[in-house]
DNA sequence: CATAAATATCTTGACGTCAAGATAATAGCC
DNA sequence: GGCTATTATCTTGACGTCAAGATATTTATG
């Protein structure tokens, strides 16, 4: 009986004519996200970083030499609009992780890159998100964390 | 092969040290996540509403007649700061599906109540929202759902 | 070529959220 | 009873995000 299921019982109270045991799964699922981005958020704050940050470093980093993308090449990477990109990079290169140079072969763009302070900081940085991801999965045993990526790849390929 | 393992390909091939099998686990869940919100958050707009509203408005009418908490009361229904919670208030009070009373047994609480204007809109849109929510875990089978609410309750558990 | 359409990015304004601190009222303790 | 700690809520300031619109550049078209 977590709070969740408390939840589910006033409904049942009040409004008997709802079947909200549907509630139930998108409402564990809400709540689990929120404690792994909390969970990451730790490690992400021990770097300097926090998810905004680690999101666009980790995807220059995992893009391979020259460790360089265009703002509209990480947008669709992490999925937010241009006007929060234009803000994650700005904060970014303020603090010297990355550099925003014109692209010499398109005036409209830029080319954004890693410096080697941010090259060495998302190297760590990953390294111990990882770890702590792993940490936080550990309760599920290994047949789990299969059964559960199968629900999920499943219910995700609904949506994309 | 969706985004997600495209994603752990890319760490593969640039960081064959790590094992990013958790990274996919926790990745998925905060893409489905984010599509259950914003699926969520249509039927929330349709009524004029977003999630925070419809939060309060929801939590306010499961506690059943009076339907009156105080903001301290909503704060641990809710799981926000105290002051996201005034400034919800505010909203709500200002678009009248709430009355904000001082509280006349202790002079630093407030009472929050329902509307009856307020009562009508989370009814109905109460109603939408669970059918919607049916509607997005349809592509999982009741023994999926079962299974997936067994996993996630376990992990849940983790943290809670 | 000149001009229109498309593209890449930035700017602006509005939200929702949080952490930290301010304010006001009640409760506990000598 | 009077002082102090606690409690309830609000205020302030900083973020991160988005939608919509502005700007600059390139591409396509006649």
């Amino acid at each position: 009986m977590d709070q969740i299921d408390r939840i589910l019982d006033q409904w049942r109270a009040e409004r008997p004519d709802l079947d909200v045991a549907p509630m139930g799964t998108i409402g564990r699922m809400k709540r689990l996200t929120a404690h792994l981005a909390q969970g990451m958020e730790r490690v992400f704050t021990a770097h300097g970083l926090n998810a905004a940050s680690f999101d666009v470093l980790a995807t220059l980093r995992r893009a391979g030499e020259p460790y360089a993308l265009s703002p509209s090449e990480l947008i669709e990477w992490t999925m937010v609009t241009s006007g929060t990109m234009t803000n994650r990079l700005d904060r970014l290169e303020q603090t010297g992780f990355i550099t925003r140079r014109r692209n010499p072969e398109d005036g409209r763009g830029f080319v954004i890159a890693l410096t080697e302070k941010g090259h060495k900081l998302i190297d760590k940085a990953v390294t111990a998100h990882v770890e702590n991801q792993h940490a936080m999965v550990e309760v599920l045993s290994e047949n789990e964390r299969k059964t559960l990526d199968r629900l999920l790849g499943k219910w995700l390929g609904a949506f994309e």
